[in-house]
DNA sequence: TAAGTAATCCCCATAAATAGGTAGAGAAAT
DNA sequence: ATTTCTCTACCTATTTATGGGGATTACTTA
């Protein structure tokens, strides 16, 4: 007899953890090994365990799938990984291909898809679902972008610390008077890093740096 | 032999649903009826169906649980309901009980409390899951009262057809002269909707309207 | 050492948002 | 028939945000 894929699954909603491995269960050549609920036990788990794939949620407390990824890759641990996602955000995506995910799969697909993302991932595929192929696709070719996609902002915006502090201010509903004062610098300067957010982001005012923020898991 | 419980689910997420009702068939008093992936569809299916329970997803496209539970107010339609929330935002379980619903299910709960909670609701008994309780009661008693969750906007704030528009377009980067233009009202009138959202909603300014429409998928 | 980059601060000016009102027309509900 | 709700619009005033510069210090890197 061979050996089954073992998969351990990371994401905050048990209810969709139950029914991933009811529908894992399906298939008799997979087996849930485990499951985290939170970045930081896929973290803790990694440190003593693996499995052939972990399926990862992005929005998840302490550490979201991104920081995960990004321990991944910084303690060149080589987990294949299958990201799961609630939208098909193509910023997001190419984050994670960069990051060294195999897959990527909408929450809205079938259960279906799953299995077979699992499969492709063990051969060595990579694997993407429908909705996210045809965003990348439109995003290269350069037609037809969905609004909320912004192909000029294709080039990474690395925000500096500071400027990530700021950020994180002024989405949870801050006034540069406000910020200066918990900064402790002075309002000049907070007004200079709006800027420069404004223009990195290439967003049109605070409302899209604080969409970018959500987006972009800065929260 | 006696009929089972009937449940018909409403998730945009077709995993969620899969999983949901290997759960549910656990059970052997229960049976999943049919399920809808748009508040569409869950009211096109209750003009000519009904279940003894609908568990129903508050952020759905076309129509979310919200306004799936007003429109059954609207049409008087007795229909049980059993909310399923990413998160336990108070001011938006109890507008989910003033709009009639059974029950509060928190997406972080087990596969077991929904079992749970549709016996409970079959019955005639209200349901809501622990973490929820514990805000409500938090709430209640004014104190330790968490991060994000504001006591003072108890009053419901339903938002008229018209605000959801405006927050939509705030939403999307656009200026108050902008949104007079989109929507060919005066500017006078955009800065009375944002005063009655920003009242409503119980927000700082129109960034936390931003986030309250992401929140409440508004979008 | 010269070139960057990050963090800090300032000027000036305009555009936009917020806060406090008031108020009328029409629809819907009681 | 009267109240209530929604959409519409205006006034006044203040506070914030945006857009265009320029500039210093300190640290890192080519």
């Amino acid at each position: 007899m061979k050996n089954k894929i073992s998969v351990h699954i990371a994401d905050d909603h048990k209810i969709l953890i139950e029914g991933i491995i009811a529908v894992i269960n399906t298939d008799e050549f997979i087996e849930v090994e485990g499951y985290s609920l939170t970045g930081k036990q896929v973290i803790e788990w990694i440190k003593s365990n693996s499995a052939d794939i972990l399926i990862l949620d992005i929005n998840m407390p302490e550490y979201d799938g991104i920081e995960v990824l990004r321990y991944f890759k910084q303690k060149k641990i080589t987990q294949k990984a299958i990201i799961l996602s609630s939208y098909d955000d193509v910023k997001l995506v190419q984050e994670m291909i960069n990051l060294g995910a195999n897959g990527f799969l909408s929450k809205d697909s079938a259960g279906l898809h799953i299995i077979e993302a699992i499969h492709a991932v063990h051969k060595g595929d990579q694997y993407f679902s429908d909705a996210i192929k045809n965003n990348l696709l439109k995003l290269y070719t350069g037609k037809n972008v969905k609004s909320g996609v912004r192909p000029e902002s294709t080039i990474l915006n690395s925000l500096t610390p500071r400027e990530v502090e700021v950020l994180k201010l002024i989405t949870n509903e801050h006034s540069s008077t406000e910020i200066a004062g918990i900064l402790n610098i002075s309002q000049s300067t907070v007004d200079t890093y709006r800027k420069s957010l404004l223009k990195k982001t290439n967003v049109k005012n605070s409302i899209g740096l604080a969409m970018y923020a959500v987006k972009n898991n800065i929260i």
